[in-house]
DNA sequence: GCCGCAATGAAACTATGATTACAAAATCGA
DNA sequence: TCGATTTTGTAATCATAGTTTCATTGCGGC
């Protein structure tokens, strides 16, 4: 039982209470720098109360918070002294080449990369669009970023009506279009390998007047020529798969500035989303 | 006069008194560390009185010693913490505080935190479980969790047979449960606020003798307690909504890891799958 | 050698930190 | 839904850390 705190913190992690629970990930925050303060800090960073930090700490094998803070200054002692470890990793307890750290380190690859391309105005000129409640907005996505797609949708139906998902994956996805007018916007989420029936939509979007904002990869999907506007994202994984987490965290950022863009609106219809749960769970009980 | 303290030590190091200059010495030794405990192991530790102390620190500019501890702390701090949280500006295009920024910023950060906490082993541990055709896949998310479950569904499809994909959101998902054995393995994404369909399925599923695999928040689903294995996933962002970035890059490395313990099985079914759209296309032309 | 000044630590004091006891709140199980 | 149990924070208590006061010591000049 002479682990490190970290060590201690992750083992009982399961056996932790709520509160408990809170203080531990503010302590592994920036570990272990937040221990180091006076317990009242510590427990007001977690926001917590000092009893509960007592108590946490004795639950981890210390006699109490001095003993537990002698033990992180130690630690982080033995840290410093020792310069090979060069915490490069992301996860410090995996090794450096543990597919953990290799995918992570391409994602966060693609995020910068992704974010270089993307022109500010641009976004803020999407964000706008569909912040507008004037025309309507079509969502569609392809066999893998159906998911994403999906995902938009939701939270924009949120913030707004005249939200619709067209799924391509299934061949119902011509209806759609009936209802698209001169000036709706349409997003499609596209990336290798294209398919058809989504460049399909995308050309008689066009045709019919919609405006259309493309999310698709660095290769760029053959819609770009119909897109009003285009965001290429990087996707390349160690994987046989392409990563879309670039796509997810603009698709959310996206959400947000819309979101900010009509924060009334979405207070308002997000709190009548809150009443309709509180009915429905009543349904619920009798699943 | 905003130096680092040891800068300031060296700098008045010659108007100093004999007691002060064998403190700042015992400073200097293994600087920062022993500035971190008390006052009193510091004075102990110089041989000197903690008067000699508080008279140095102030003679450093500090209003007393908890005030140079805090400095201390700060230096010790910039010291460790990873350089790539430096960076300043993920869009170079955009200004600093735009949203674009500001939101990736804190993803990242969420990236890094929740990589922190996952347990290599039981990473490993979760992808052979998928890994292995023994025992069926079950996956299942919530309201917001839905499209990464998907997502996850789609891609394992791909990779093994016997996955099943179990929509909470739907009244239907009970039916799922007839076909749990004891030994499968059920998936479950639950985020806050966490929904009572998805809990009462973790029971009934622990109840079946099925193992739990769980991707939650850092506040932990109540789900936890019925879990074999249990990730939490940083997923704040400044938004009304949570960011599941950090949940679909865990999905995403997950689904690597598996494919790459199942490569060949993976590559006839990738082929037989191309094989499939290849004739499938026919159709689509006529739509 | 004596005086005076600066330096220093002992001790008293104050403030803050850590712990404990207890009651309120939340959660759980029937 | 209600009672029992656990969790959690408030407030009181205790302990230690930090500061200040002041007497003692050491040192240089007269």
């Amino acid at each position: 039982m002479d682990d490190t705190a970290q060590q201690r913190l992750k083992k009982v992690h399961d056996t932790l209470t709520r509160a408990e629970r809170q203080l531990a990930g503010a302590i592994l925050e920036n570990y272990p720098m937040s221990g180091l303060g006076s317990i009242t800090r510590l427990a007001e960073k977690a926001e917590v109360s000092t009893p509960t930090v007592v108590r946490m700490v004795q639950k981890l094998g210390y006699t109490g918070f001095p003993e537990f803070q002698a033990a992180l200054r130690e630690e982080l002692e033995a840290q410093i002294s020792n310069p090979i470890d060069k915490r490069d990793g992301w996860s410090n307890t995996a090794p450096e080449e543990h597919l953990l750290n290799r995918f992570t380190d391409a994602v966060i690859g693609n995020i910068r990369q992704t974010l270089a391309h993307i022109d500010p105005a641009d976004f803020d000129a999407v964000a706008a669009l569909l912040a507008d409640e004037a025309q309507s907005v079509f969502i569609a996505g392809g066999r893998i970023t159906h998911a994403l797609s999906e995902y938009l949708h939701l939270h924009l139906q949120v913030i707004r009506g005249r939200v619709q998902h067209i799924p391509t994956t299934s061949n119902a996805w011509p209806h759609a279009l009936l209802d698209i007018e001169p000036g709706d916007v349409v997003v499609i989420y596209d990336i290798r390998r294209y398919e058809n029936s989504t460049l399909k939509l995308a050309e008689m979007a066009a045709a019919r007047g919609a405006r259309t904002v493309l999310v698709t990869d660095q290769w760029q999907s053959p819609i770009s020529r119909f897109a009003t506007y285009s965001f290429s994202c990087r996707i390349e994984a160690p994987s046989a798969w392409d990563s879309t987490v670039a796509m997810m965290l603009l698709s959310e950022t996206l959400i947000a500035a819309v979101q900010e863009a009509a924060w009334e609106r979405t207070r308002d219809r997000m709190g009548a989303l809150e009443e309709m749960f509180d009915e429905t769970r009543v349904f619920r009980k009798f699943v």
